[in-house]
DNA sequence: CGCCTCATTGACCTAGTTCAATTTGGGTGG
DNA sequence: CCACCCAAATTGAACTAGGTCAATGAGGCG
């Protein structure tokens, strides 16, 4: 099943599982799907019996107030698990969007089972990606809380190049960030039209551009700087053990 | 190990494990120790060979901007596991600080390990756990992202009595409240100044009153209705299978 | 009594919102 | 090729939630 590659490839740099491991995890995915951009691929509350794997194409974990508002939990890139949290879970309290024209794979909830059962090395990795979103998560109300305007889309930007090019997604400082402003106004905390001015004055400090949904950084540098980025929490090194 | 009651009491609630399963759990915490209030449980960044329960007080999660604001990213009462999730971490990207006196248990890695490889339902059971924290931290990023001055601290009042209820720490729809209003800003990403007004206008409303460190939800209706609250995300109900 | 932390209040300021209009560019039908 | 459409981006102007600064209370404790 080569649309677990990505995923394989980035768990391969923190983990070292064995061939056979790396075998076995990778015959548990089945049933190769296609959803176009905008389509709701998971629906909240629904009880999941598997786990969706992007292969291809940008999604989100969307959250709505009572009052219709709409917030943007998680935004996901090829190699993420969109929802692994539902084997756990069992049923979710929010839906996940294609952003994009997208490509899954799907992990059942069986064949997790199966393979937590025949080594409990499995459960450390399945249950380690999860907790990177959740540590994400956290950085993430940091962010919302706590940064203001331009520091707060500079730090998303750093995010997402990062976690871009770990799976070769950036070609330099540039990556595909295939949302509207409105999207970003909703994953950030800000109206759309303050999203923009936002927007207008990282491009006016030449610090990045975002544009044909593809962020340019310019100065990779000085926006890290601005965002107070530091990626110890996206767990992108080498265990020590 | 009685400490681990109230965390016992809850999963019971959800999941239906045999008394020996039970009994391996409970054998599986050792170590009960006891931090002051205002003392850092967990260090960030340090290597944790073992997870903490929480037995009696209160604790939060805390992370830092590169400048110096405080954002508290969880809000933890008894019978919560504080850091479980740097059994597949490792290493935390946050601090864990006591808001109150606290007594914990801990749960060492190796005995995780060992429970997993005895027994996987043990690991949808400890991964669960993890995942209701992070089904927490999305709520709180709607939250904070889309909510506004009093329905905001609205819903984190709602959900800290719905929390509280289970492990019975409320008296009626009164319950522990130990956080200072510069807390309280912390968690809800606003300015101790303005959190003040917030919660005076709760308190004009009728709605909700913060005394001595204790909640008192007035009317619990109107606060819920305030605040848009729908507790699915607390996964507080009985699993279906 | 004096100190210290926390709560409260007032006055002023600004980041971000709201409402509304205009522009831009790709896509489509004729 | 042109006319039209539509979603998205951009801009302006007025407004407000929330921040900032600063002072005052109020309780607990050595």
């Amino acid at each position: 099943m080569q649309h677990a590659d990505k995923y394989i490839q980035r768990i391969e740099r923190r983990f070292s599982f064995t061939p056979e491991e790396i075998a076995d995890l990778k015959a548990s995915f089945s049933d190769v799907r296609s959803y176009p951009a905008r389509e709701t691929i998971v629906e909240e509350g629904e009880p999941m019996a598997y786990s969706t794997l992007l292969h291809e194409g940008y999604a989100a974990r969307v959250k709505h107030t009572a009052s219709g508002s709409r917030q943007i939990a998680a935004f996901h890139i090829p190699g993420d698990f969109v929802d692994l949290h539902s084997y756990p879970l069992e049923c979710l309290a929010h839906s996940i969007l294609a952003m994009t024209d997208c490509t899954i794979v799907r992990l059942p909830h069986e064949n997790i089972t199966r393979l937590i059962e025949k080594n409990a090395r499995f459960a450390r990795l399945l249950w380690f990606s999860t907790m990177v979103d959740a540590s994400i998560h956290r950085e993430w109300l940091l962010n919302i809380g706590r940064r203001k305007g331009a520091e707060r889309l500079a730090h998303f930007l750093c995010e997402t190049l990062c976690r871009s090019e770990i799976v070769r997604l950036a070609e330099g400082t540039s990556f595909p960030l295939p949302m509207t402003q409105a999207d970003l106004a909703d994953t950030l905390g800000f109206t759309p039209v303050h999203m923009n001015r936002i927007i207008g004055k990282l491009r006016d400090k030449g610090l990045a551009r975002l544009e044909n949904r593809t962020a340019h950084i310019n100065n990779r540098k000085a926006l890290e700087e601005l965002a107070g980025f530091d990626p110890g929490y996206l767990y992108l090194q080498a265990r020590t053990g």
